[in-house]
DNA sequence: GTTAGGG
DNA sequence: CCCTAAC
């Protein structure tokens, strides 16, 4: 394993890969696709280069209209008085996939449900024919009665050949598939809104999706014939769990459940290979990675990066295989330089296997009226976004640090089984972006996650970042970053693990191999890191601003809290604090000229009732000392004559 | 835990 | 947005 480090960039190892031109939002999913194991995003993937294709063909307008950009959907007016295909979409045989429409209607008119027509002829050039049938899921939500999935599941070998031909390329013009999958709207839908969304539409990407060349880390995901099948395979199984009964949550809180990032190496063996004792006591440090070969190399399988929409598995994205280009490639091992000043009496080996690692407690805000597709992006996107500003990884024995990275494994205690069983991995992001991603505000307004989340963060870990990391013995342990390149091999330049706390956004990566140990671990005496990363700047849109002007002329200025819980309970990345610096900043904003403002312009009028609540509630605030309603303030005409003043 | 204010 | 003193 290879990593090599950006000049005075600290540690790159997972930033984002390098994708050539396309939309941000594009290339973010990027990396995604190959790294699926379970072969969701695979899936969507496919049916996206499907979907995209087919829209590329299609005529309608939809479909044109559909195929721009990242497509965030389509809307298409029903008429009363026909009955229009309303969308030609490509299906991923062989999985369920979903063709959402989602019917938008008052409560009160729930009873009518909307009919959705599949006109299936999707067949392969060898007159296989797909099963399509749809799925009519009543939503629990007020405004989207009813979600029509669409199912498509293809005969095996139709599967198989048209998998063939994907492999082949995107952009090919054979797809095995004769006709187009046409759905028809019912008339009984008259007058209601039909969203037809097209959740997975996207640009195909290329197939190393995950490359950084050059310097950087290089991570080559390549998709086998296996993959594909496997991925098809698991689809067709995760039905539900792609379920959009629940597209319309208001607030998908804790989206991916588990707080840390806690996952589990599955600790499959630790084997003690007892062949290695003519290893030299002694070993030079060679920072020549790997030129040296040993068995004391460690063996981590590679494997996707992702386990489904909560996990990332890291073994792969972190393995030295998928460094692909490095060097050393081929190379069976190599020496673990690092190691100089270890004593290594004898050799062993451990075995580590990390299943997965997942995402830590992120939040998501979404438009009710929000796709579920575009929810994916989002939830996709904030992920990237963790993934981009680069990680760290650090070592919890028994749910603590290992602080000392010069230690061997041997004499942390890491080569028995017993311990085996307690230890996980923690992936930290360089940069915290712990949930970045909402899109409340104005529902119009595209759920677009903007703010490239901040470049990653020069790390403590600077200067102790090796120029190359030998795939060593401890490839996953900080000391190497730390340590390789340093010849004070003892020098406790471990900064990393010392200091984790439970809410650092650490991913911490637990034993699979038992359950219940997966909880334990990170949660506790864990210290805090060093790593404390700002927040991703979230600028406050003109409707948060609304709302807090509106909050504050009622409630004045000094109840932050109550601000808080009136205008923005539901929006946990806003903090009372957060409010109260807006507001702060909101007054010195309306007190400066238009010329010298910045950021989305905020409405005048509102800039205007901003000086005037401030100048009210200067003024009222000893007086209201103890009540509290009373201070709603007709601050019109204070307003006004506040605004006289000003300008 | 909240507020207020400097950074 | 962060940090922290002060309450």
């Amino acid at each position: 394993m290879v990593f090599k480090k950006r000049a005075n960039n600290g540690f790159t190892g997972f930033q984002v890969p390098v994708i050539p031109r396309a939309p941000r939002s594009a290339r973010r999913r990027g990396p995604l696709k190959k790294t699926v194991d379970d072969g969701q995003v695979c899936a969507f993937e496919i049916l996206a280069s499907i979907a995209g294709k087919l829209l590329e063909e299609g005529e309608s307008s939809a479909s044109s209209n559909a195929s721009e950009g990242n497509s965030q959907g389509v809307i298409v007016e029903n008429r009363q008085d026909e009955v229009k295909p309303l969308i030609t979409e490509g299906i991923h045989p062989g999985s369920c996939i979903e063709s959402i429409f989602t019917r938008e209607v008052a409560s009160e008119n729930r009873d009518q449900k909307p009919i959705l027509h599949a006109k299936s002829d999707f067949s392969s050039e060898k007159g296989e024919k797909a099963n399509v049938k749809t799925e009519t899921v009543e939503s629990d939500d007020k405004y989207v009665s009813y979600t029509n999935r669409l199912v498509v599941e293809a005969p095996e070998n139709f599967r198989e050949s048209y998998n063939r031909k994907i492999k082949k390329g995107f952009r090919s013009d054979k797809y095995g598939l004769k006709d187009r999958l046409e759905l028809y709207m019912s008339p009984s839908l008259v007058d209601s809104k039909v969203n037809v969304k097209y959740p997975f539409h996207r640009k195909p990407f290329p197939t190393n999706s995950f490359t950084k060349d050059g310097n950087d880390i290089k991570l080559d995901f390549r998709d086998d014939d296996e993959n594909f099948i496997r991925c098809t395979k698991v689809c067709a199984k995760s039905k539900t769990f792609r379920s959009p009964r629940r597209m319309a949550h208001r607030r998908i809180k804790n989206l991916l459940s588990s707080k840390y990032w806690n996952v589990a190496p599955k600790l499959k063996d630790c084997e003690l290979s007892r062949s290695d004792l003519e290893v030299p006591l002694y070993r030079k440090r060679k920072t020549s990675h790997g030129s040296d070969k040993s068995r004391h190399n460690t063996i981590i399988k590679r494997r996707k990066f992702f386990d489904r929409v909560s996990g990332v598995t890291s073994d792969g994205g972190f393995s030295s295989e998928s460094v692909s280009n490095s060097p050393e490639k081929g190379n069976d091992g190599h020496k673990p330089s690092s190691s100089a000043k270890i004593q290594v009496t004898e050799e062993s080996r451990v075995k580590f296997s990390i299943k997965s690692f997942r995402i830590p407690e992120l939040y998501i805000e979404v438009p009710e009226t929000a796709t579920v597709g575009s929810l994916k992006r989002t939830v996709m996107e904030a992920v990237m976004a963790i993934i981009e500003g680069g990680m760290h990884v650090g070592v919890l024995l028994q749910g603590e640090a290992i602080g000392d990275d010069n230690r061997t494994l041997e004499q942390t205690g890491l080569s028995c089984n017993e311990n085996l069983d307690t230890l996980s991995f923690m992936l930290e992001p360089s940069s915290i972006l712990a949930s970045p991603v909402s899109c409340i505000g104005d529902p119009s307004s595209q759920c677009d996650t903007s703010e490239p989340t901040r470049s990653p963060e020069t790390l403590a870990l600077d200067s102790g970042i090796t120029d190359t990391i030998d795939d060593s013995n401890l490839p996953i342990i900080p000391g190497n970053l730390v340590e390789n390149n340093h010849d004070s091999a003892y020098s406790p330049t471990d900064t990393i693990v010392d200091k984790i706390t439970p809410d650092s956004k650490a991913i911490v990566a637990l034993p699979a191999s038992n359950e219940a140990l997966a909880v334990v671990p990170l949660s506790q005496k864990i210290k805090r890191s060093e790593f404390v990363h700002r927040r991703t700047r979230r600028p406050f849109s003109v409707t948060e601003v609304e709302a807090l002007v509106h909050a504050v002329e009622e409630l004045g200025t000094g109840r932050w809290r109550d601000v808080k819980l009136r205008a923005f309970d539901n929006a946990d990345h806003r903090t009372y604090v957060d409010l109260k610096d807006k507001w702060k900043t909101l007054v010195h904003t309306a007190k400066i000229s238009p010329q010298q403002r910045r950021g989305e312009p905020v409405p005048q009028e509102l800039l205007d009732r901003v000086l005037g609540a401030h100048a009210y509630w200067s003024q009222h605030q000893i007086k209201q000392h103890g009540k509290h309603q009373s201070g709603t303030l007709k601050i019109t005409e204070a307003s006004a004559e506040r605004v006289s003043i000003q300008v």
